[in-house]
DNA sequence: GTCTATATCCCGATAGAC
DNA sequence: GTCTATCGGGATATAGAC
């Protein structure tokens, strides 16, 4: 019973994610203004009018694509961290995941940064509450391992800034096709904020 | 006569420095394709039509923005860089000046750096190879630390990538009237750029 | 060089048949 | 739910007076 109205809804489902897919694509390479709710719509292989079907308006699309994006990255960054006690590992576990996900997502990490500008007042205080959330992850486990005494940081808040600047510019160069594996880039990634938190000077 | 030249041309200047202030600041609030040409002219004191005038099109003035910002940002680098012997201060001027441009010229930056979609093919050339020289500066400089024996980096194109997204990313996060000033940006910066050079485990 | 007025085009969103 | 057709608005760029 349950599976014949899965089947029933299936067809909506799916022409939801292929717009959502285009839209997607098309946001990240020319910009939310840029692109036309007929390039969308055509993009998924319906007319121009069926986006409005699905979703009452672009801004909405944009808007349901940064916030899908930034909670499901919050998700990979809460389960690396859980349940690890080194500050250093969990800090390079939360690093490594926050790379791997901006490099398999580089168009959506794209939108979910660099579109925002182009959302409503109301939606764009929840999408900024995402990226508080993100930052506070990554700013938490910096505090942490400084009260350990592993860390050394001048500024935890101006050290979180570069971490996540560095990881989400991973998304604007990281190239499938290009010289580095996605595991590489998540690995000198970490490598990297681990150097960012530590002290040259006082190595144990 | 050449000062009677010069004030005869001076109104001509000065609007279209207006034209191009007012672009930059729009261009870098909402977006290239969110701003309308009557924006910029308004924002300048004149009429929509103004702008063309000066301008054969909104595109030209987005290029002219670009280029001129980062010839600007390459000169201060260079001089920063030019005359400087040890690889650490060299690096750590460059990376200083970087910084200090990014924090100063914030709305520039930005246009130069997250409005390249709007370029024509042409001007996006120009501008790229704009880019590849900043990016040459970096990781000429990492890389003669690293045939000194100053530096240890995994990979020097990716660790060049790093330092310049932290860098760029200035200009979107630093706030004048904030916690930091200028200079207190630039020194942490410069000095998580060492960081991100120098192996933690292997101190002199 | 600046203005007002306008040509030309295209976009987001809606109406209504099927 | 999808389509075709269209409305209403606003965009860039140009024309022509001053």
């Amino acid at each position: 019973m349950s599976q014949s109205v899965a089947l029933q809804h299936e067809p909506q489902t799916h022409n939801r994610a292929r717009l959502v897919a285009a839209a997607t694509e098309s946001f990240a390479s020319r910009g939310f203004h840029a692109t036309t709710t007929r390039d969308i719509s055509t993009a998924a292989g319906m007319s121009q009018a069926a986006l409005y079907v699905h979703y009452p308006s672009k801004e909405d699309v944009l808007y349901l694509i940064c916030r899908t994006g930034l909670e499901e990255l919050l998700g990979v960054m809460d389960q690396a961290r859980d349940g690890i006690d080194d500050a250093g590992d969990r800090l390079a576990r939360i690093a490594r995941a926050f790379a791997v996900w901006h490099a398999q997502h580089t168009a959506l990490a794209k939108v979910a940064n660099y579109e925002l500008s182009a959302l409503t007042a109301e939606h764009w205080l929840v999408v900024r509450d995402c990226r508080h959330r993100i930052e506070r992850c990554f700013r938490q486990a910096i505090e942490a391992g400084m009260q350990q005494g592993a860390f050394t940081v001048v500024d935890s808040h101006m050290t979180t800034f570069s971490i996540i600047s560095m990881g989400t510019d991973i998304a604007r160069w990281y190239r499938s096709d290009g010289s580095w594996t996605v595991d590489e880039v998540a690995d000198h990634y970490a490598a990297m904020v681990l150097r960012l938190v530590t002290d040259p000077a006082g190595a144990s």
